[in-house]
DNA sequence: TATTTTTTCTTTCTATCGGAAGCATTTTAT
DNA sequence: ATAAAATGCTTCCGATAGAAAGAAAAAATA
């Protein structure tokens, strides 16, 4: 087994069962407890693991990005099933906008029946995921190149968003808390969702249920500035009646 | 055993496996671990594999139909050509524009070691075929999405590019003709080329020998009107002369 | 609570293996 | 016949993994 593969292997343990245990993973790989204690070292370094005495946990750090492969590992069942509920909210000749999300992506599948639509995104992975010889119109914004999320960010990516009116955006972010509001990685990131707000008459927050009370870097704006928020499971009673009394729906 | 056979077959054990294991290949194939190492190179040139100590794993973010939309282009060796020898006008710190054509995709990869580029592209080919990791500046015009070539049109392609001003510009046509200048299929090919032709300090009309003396539906403009013409074959005497008096240097 | 014991972690050292680069030789293509 | 590509060899360097010793943290015990 190559050391990479150890490494990857461990990483998706992490993140399926949130923590793992060093004698463990020696064990199993059959190499010394040092050598485990390197790869969380790695791990802990790419800013993805966090030591602790005996093993490591999750990063729940949420203010680093994780790489786009691991990303798009990461709950895809309640991804894909966020997607089937917006879908159910885009009909044909709609105008829509979406962002450089895994939510974006499985959204995008879940609608290529539909006809006459007019797509507006940053995101080059939402392209090529469109359905082939369809009659939709779709415009990409530009801008500088995030290679490793395959999308636009930057001033052009706001200056188009602004020429354009949509009828829903669907935008994502990475922790939801009732007193912080939604908040994302990235300044640039902060930015373009305004942006897609802004635009759009209809803002549907794709957040599944790991993304709830939790808060990252940089602050987006009040939960109740969108109109609706898609998750996966039923959140807590104390959420339901918050997003009620901000006058947001809520789709699970 | 071939060379490029043994490539291939190393590179569909890796999209089988997942991963391939340097000392194993080397027993197999009968050859040394250099040897194995330089075929991983390429694989991992064209983005097919990444290497790790003792192997290679799949890369997994890569556009298998990258090579397909090549593989489907007519003469490919000729624009290769044509790419090696754009790519010695190219220097670090170059700020460059690039067409939807495979010469400027065959070009990319040419100068992928220099630094500090500064490209600007309406092509999602160009994008995907980017060095990684690299220091680069790349920005992309966005604009209305043509699934067919991957890239961007209309006006908004125009607007942006008209924002910037580049050292040097690489742009492709269809047809070549003394008379009618040179000709393009569609007129949004047409109006983005002109304005790269407006945004660049230099530049260079790449044609393969085929397009010579042909016409294609849209004129661009007077070839005298570009810097300089890079092909892949010698041209007539006819048109060496007609080069030169039109100002116009020509690499071959 | 204080002390001891156990477990885990960090650091350092070392052996081994894989990899990069340069050079020489063979093979292939033009 | 010549140039270009492919291959193998050698040397040097860096990565990996194990071992060992001391430090630190947790657990157990008095």
């Amino acid at each position: 087994m190559l050391p990479i593969e150890r490494k990857n292997t461990i990483l998706s343990r992490l993140m399926a069962d949130g923590k793992v245990i060093v004698s463990d993973l020696a064990l199993e790989f059959d190499v010394t407890e040092e050598t485990i204690r390197r790869d969380l070292d790695k791990l802990e370094k790419e800013g993805l693991a966090k030591k602790t005495y005996g093993g490591a946990v999750k990063n729940e750090n949420l203010n680093t990005e994780l790489p786009l492969t691991v990303r798009k590992q990461t709950n895809v069942e309640g991804k894909k099933y966020i997607a089937e509920k917006i879908a159910e909210h885009i009909s044909d000749g709609d105008y829509i906008l979406l962002d450089a999300s895994t939510t974006a992506l499985f959204t995008v599948k879940e609608i290529a029946d539909r006809h006459n639509i007019t797509l507006l995104t940053n995101s080059i992975e939402v392209l090529l995921e469109l359905p082939q010889n369809s009659d939709w119109r779709v415009i990409c914004t530009g801008g500088e190149f995030v290679q490793s999320s395959l999308s636009f960010a930057g001033r052009q990516v706001e200056s188009i968003i602004d020429e354009y009116n949509v009828d829903l955006c669907v935008i994502s972010c990475k922790g939801l808390d009732m007193e912080k509001g939604f908040t994302d990685t990235r300044d640039y990131n902060a930015t373009i969702k305004k942006a897609f707000m802004r635009s759009a008459k209809k803002v549907f927050l794709a957040v599944d249920n790991t993304k709830f009370d939790k808060t990252s870097f940089v602050r987006l704006t009040n939960i109740g500035e969108v109109d609706a928020v898609v998750t996966d499971k039923e959140p807590s009673e104390e959420w339901k009646s918050y997003f009620a009394s901000n006058n947001v729906e809520l789709y699970y």
